[in-house]
DNA sequence: ACAACAAATGTTATAATATAACGTAACATA
DNA sequence: TATGTTACGTTATATTATAACATTTGTTGT
């Protein structure tokens, strides 16, 4: 019985879809990858060794990361790498839904729920770096019904918002206050 | 009485937001341009020459358009320029809400309606090239209230929804059938 | 196991987008 | 006109991404 919800990642992270401070992060990063795996498997696509550690390393990072910084962490393991290979390893897991581009930001994160045609809505903190990824209904259903008023036909979404999130609100106010 | 909205410009769009084929162009451009002087002269910046220019450049080819294609295009006209010339005015127009990035492209494309502090949501056809602004409510209500319950503070928006526009789809089924 | 093919990766070079740093010219204000 | 500020010119470089082709690895049929 591949790729249902899986509620234990749920309880992980903080409601708001920002992962907390003290979230369980190892858990959070195996979770991830052994969906990937399953979703891979299921899909009949390979999960290679190098997309297996690029995915592992976005995950680890748990926040939108750089092919740039991605190629910087494989290069100091020890793998030699240029950039035709991130680039590689980022379009298929791009293109098999593990992971989603953030535009405004040139940068690459982990999807939650692979697999599922979504609609990929983040928020993004700019103070401590990390994106909320949601799928409100109001949201998309708000755009699909503009979409149809005017006769579009929808093939891609982008939807960034960019601010402060709830934490690092609170930390600002702690400092001054 | 700057400012204010210029039903003259809605009545030169086709009714989606998308510029029709027909529509009277350089009217479009030198309306865009018209508002663009008072309302930089309302706000006391300088619309200088090579601003203007490439404003002026931007509503020319009316949809997204690159920084180089720009820098190009000013080149052609005996201007020789580099890429912190265009970038600087890129720059100041975007500042000062003429213009806006269309991130998912790497473009720039000029705004109907400068000066408010409005929602940029954007639908932008694969076929012709073209993107529609709009300002829809029920989208930008739905992200609002999606951040106030999560607790996030909004500073900006990157919404860009890619697809077909409804005349081109018009226009390939007018091909096929 | 072997040949033959397909898929993935390595490697080198280059394209496309954007900015840093510093000098010069134009403009504003007094 | 002197002075300070803003904009622009110019050179170099940073950042992000892809093209092209060689090599390796994996798969499939025999
Ligand atoms: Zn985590
Ligand atoms: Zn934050
Ligand atoms: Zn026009
Ligand atoms: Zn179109």
């Amino acid at each position: 019985m591949p790729l249902q919800g899986d509620e234990s990642v749920k309880s992980n992270k903080h409601p708001n879809n920002f992962p907390s401070a003290d979230h369980d992060h190892q858990r959070c990063v195996d979770s991830a990858l052994g969906k990937a795996e399953s979703y891979c498997t299921a899909r009949g696509v390979r999960l290679t060794k190098l997309r297996h550690r690029v995915l592992e390393l976005i995950w680890a990072n748990h926040r939108p990361v750089g092919a740039y910084d991605l190629l910087q962490q494989l290069t100091l393991e020890g793998h030699k790498a240029s950039p035709p290979t991130i680039y590689r390893s980022l379009d298929f897991l791009l293109d098999n839904g593990l992971i989603h581009r953030i535009n405004s930001l040139n940068a690459y994160v982990g999807c939650d729920h692979p697999g599922l045609d979504h609609a990929a809505q983040f928020f993004i903190c700019g103070a401590c770096g990390q994106a909320a990824e949601l799928e409100d209904t109001k949201i998309d259903s708000a755009i699909s019904g503009h979409a149809r008023r005017i006769g579009f036909c929808i093939e891609g979404k982008t939807i960034e918002i960019s601010g402060t999130c709830a934490n690092c609100q609170q930390q600002q106010r702690d400092r001054q206050g």
